[in-house]
DNA sequence: CGAGGCCTTGACCGCGGTCAATGCCCGTGG
DNA sequence: CCACGGGCATTGACCGCGGTCAAGGCCTCG
């Protein structure tokens, strides 16, 4: 049940067991199913998650009404909707599980209560802000002045799982383009 | 010459007088003149930046040419190529000086063994990470769907500094439009 | 005083959004 | 097991937003 979560920590840090023990145990299983919502607008989020299955969406419902996703978490992979966790305010966004999923989770306490006991857990979280933030910026720059077909490429080119696994709407959604447009655009490669 | 510096810690942590004299001591000052380029992309980055006086742009030149700006530093703010200094890889971005401006910049060395070796610069830095990557977030959300009067709108809003502050040509390179239209928009409110 | 860069504005037009019709896939219940 | 229904993908017609290109004026700096 934690192998995922122990590979995680051991790709990334020096651990040895017992340490890792003291991890583990602040980590809860929980399943859910197809396009179940962990997390509603609106809601403070009190929970960091772990995928060890499936693959977990974040995204909002902008003024307009049209969903817009900012990220995918596959298996092996933390998510959470980070501001309202950190801030401790109403999340913008909803969590949602794309496909029947089984999560890890931890509650936020102990997720900052690891951070301050735990070197390597603090290391590790450092790590993840910094992927998080890269990616995001890459995302930033990646699509500024690209048109749809671009959009795609980049997409094929740096998170190709995306476009295998996820729903043409979801994947539009992520790109800020249209089903129509993107089903067009996919028609010829 | 350090008083920008020590009310950005002041305000985020509490630090007595000693240890801060440890951190200013590994900051160096610099002068820049209006539109200096201080990181080539492609360059790796040595550096974390902060701005006393003046302002900072992280920008790139797309395949196309064009320009594509990520971020502004004003006065109290720390900026950086962070994915270059992280993975101390040639960054994808330039970093400039909008205008003359006084800066404080550390090593990667120095920042990382401060953070190593200094629990408040390691929360500190802890507390940029998140905030960056939450305002990173923000502008995903913030951008996606919604078109270049909405954009504006949105910067009014949220970034008011930037409109009044920067010249037409950069902020139309942050929003991901064109000189013409940001004119065109402006002059209708 | 000249030159270069930026802002503004106009004309044009192509990308991609909207709306709607159709068909497919899949889950559900009789 | 099959019939039904809802959601999603696909495709066509239309058209409006915003990009491109170019011209003209202004400001700044050498």
């Amino acid at each position: 049940m934690y192998k995922e979560l122990e590979k995680y920590f051991k790709d990334r840090t020096e651990i040895d067991e017992e340490t890792f023990s003291k991890i583990s145990e602040c980590f809860t299983p929980i399943k859910t199913k197809i396009s179940q919502i962990i997390l509603q607008k609106g809601e403070v989020c009190k929970k960091y998650y772990f995928v060890n299955k499936g693959c977990l969406r974040l995204f909002t419902i902008n003024n307009d009404g049209n969903e817009g996703t900012r990220y995918f978490a596959f298996e092996g992979a933390f998510g959470t909707a980070l501001p309202s966790l950190i801030e401790q305010t109403p999340a913008f966004e909803y969590i949602q599980t794309v496909e029947k999923s089984e999560l890890l989770e931890i509650s936020r306490e102990d997720f900052y209560k690891l951070v301050d006991t735990i070197p390597q857990f603090a290391f590790v979280y450092r790590q993840i802000l910094e992927v998080s933030f890269i990616s995001a910026q890459k995302r930033i720059y990646g699509f500024q002045g690209l048109n749809a077909l671009e959009k795609v490429k980049w997409l094929k080119q740096y998170n190709p799982k995306i476009l295998t696994r996820i729903s043409n709407k979801m994947v539009a959604s992520f790109l800020g383009i249209t089903p129509s447009t993107l089903s067009r655009i996919k028609s010829q490669l």
